[in-house]
DNA sequence: ACCTGAACACCGTTCAAGT
DNA sequence: ACCTGAACACCGTTCAAGT
């Protein structure tokens, strides 16, 4: 990456500038931006597990302690990768607070799902970038317009906040233990095969019920699970809309 | 804990049996379920974190590598505590299927919460006991015969199982960071406190939905919250029942 | 203020060697 | 088969010392 791979020589003096000049030019200037640059490619390349300390500053050919100039800790730094994902993210245009919903819930699994395992980082934590203010006001206004009480849509916002971060997390997971570079089908057909040699070691007169459903049961792909999961969480806040509030008032 | 702080002395041949005998009992015989009780005890006192090979095997008064004849690597450990704890876990009795559904989840939610993060293991796990597989044969038989779509019954009970994990997971992050010898209100009070230093930036023209419903928002417990996001979702199974399906063959 | 080498107190896992 | 000390290849964070 480097265009010169001169060795370190030690500083004589000068400005930062001319210090840098004089030391060959280093691969990026430290800086909160670039450091969160860094650690975000190496989510995407490997995984929040790969992000360390030692591999972040190592692109700056410096050692870990230069981080903390920056970020008070790790767990600081990660926040600030999931800032910018969440940057990443966009309300859809519509009329109907439900479509809206769907659109920007789908949209948001996917580009959290473009991260790997970076919607981990999402719980607990309220975002610090003007980004999430935005999407917050534009979804609750839309649900509120639509006569969704405030308290429902709230808490629903929350709960469907939680749903995709963790239909996307359980997701990563199960590709990563269940074969990694593997198809949606084969996956599903590993995974298949390791709850049948579960099955296996019951006598289906002692669970009739699962024996008898399996097939039913494994059905569907992660996305058709997760559209039947929000799906039913849209329906459950619109069952939850005064009959009679078509711009009453 | 130990009664005698006996130092180490070198073997002096004989059997295992004789060995132990001659070094003072050793604290604890190594063995799977003992390794399992260790790890799940770290997990109670400090979380799932605090849980390493080294420390679960120092309180056997041996190294780390002892734990690999028993366990192929940590996460393999994890999931045995995790089973531990789904054992813990029972499904109540109820002719109603919804009343049965409330039941068991909030009582999964309140033995995950006895244990920490520990909730956090069962993303992407198919638990190993048999008791994973009686709970899923009560909850799905009690669905199926309530008149609830095998398909529908499945996929929603995978929902809701990945929702008190979230809520679960997340609830304890929640207090790990807001607070934590804390009460409740402390840490709601907490919470707020940051949020609205959060709110406090914003023009409430730019943002009208959120600063009119600040309140409304920030407003009911952990508990009330989850039960209305699993109520919610019972109503949306329930909304997918056919309506003459009252013992039709 | 920014930057760093070295150190501190840890990790999970492997492996040769023992019984 | 079970058990272990030692080593390997890492961690996050702190701190004294530099500019």
């Amino acid at each position: 990456m480097a265009p010169s791979p001169s060795p370190r020589r030690p500083a004589v003096g000068g400005t930062e500038k001319a210090r840098a000049k004089a030391a060959g030019r280093r691969h990026r200037a430290l800086g909160l931006d670039a450091i969160v640059d860094v650690a975000l490619r190496l989510v995407d390349r490997e995984g929040i597990d790969a992000v360390s300390m030692r591999r972040v500053a190592a692109e700056f050919d410096t050692g870990p302690a230069s981080l903390y100039a920056y970020v008070a800790n790790k767990e600081e730094l990660l926040h600030h990768v999931l800032d910018r994902v969440i940057d990443e993210m966009a309300v859809p245009e519509s009329d109907d607070w439900q479509e809206l919903l769907r659109g920007y819930w789908h949209a948001a699994r996917d580009t959290y799902a473009r991260h790997n395992d970076v919607a981990r980082l999402s719980f607990a934590h309220i975002p610090g970038g003007a980004k999430f203010l935005d999407l917050g006001e534009r979804l609750l206004g839309a649900m509120i317009e639509g006569g969704v009480p405030v308290k429902v849509a709230s808490w629903a916002l929350d709960i469907m906040a939680l749903y995709v971060a963790a239909d996307v997390f359980e997701g990563w997971l199960f590709r990563q233990r269940y074969g990694d570079g593997l198809s949606e089908e084969e996956i599903g057909a590993e995974f298949v095969e390791k709850l049948t040699r579960q099955f296996a070691q019951i006598t289906p007169a002692a669970y009739p019920y699962l024996t008898a459903n399996r097939e039913v049961m494994m059905s569907g792909s992660g996305d058709e699970r997760f559209a039947f999961g929000l799906d039913m969480l849209i329906a459950g806040v619109a069952a939850q809309v005064p009959p009679r509030s078509r711009r009453t008032r």
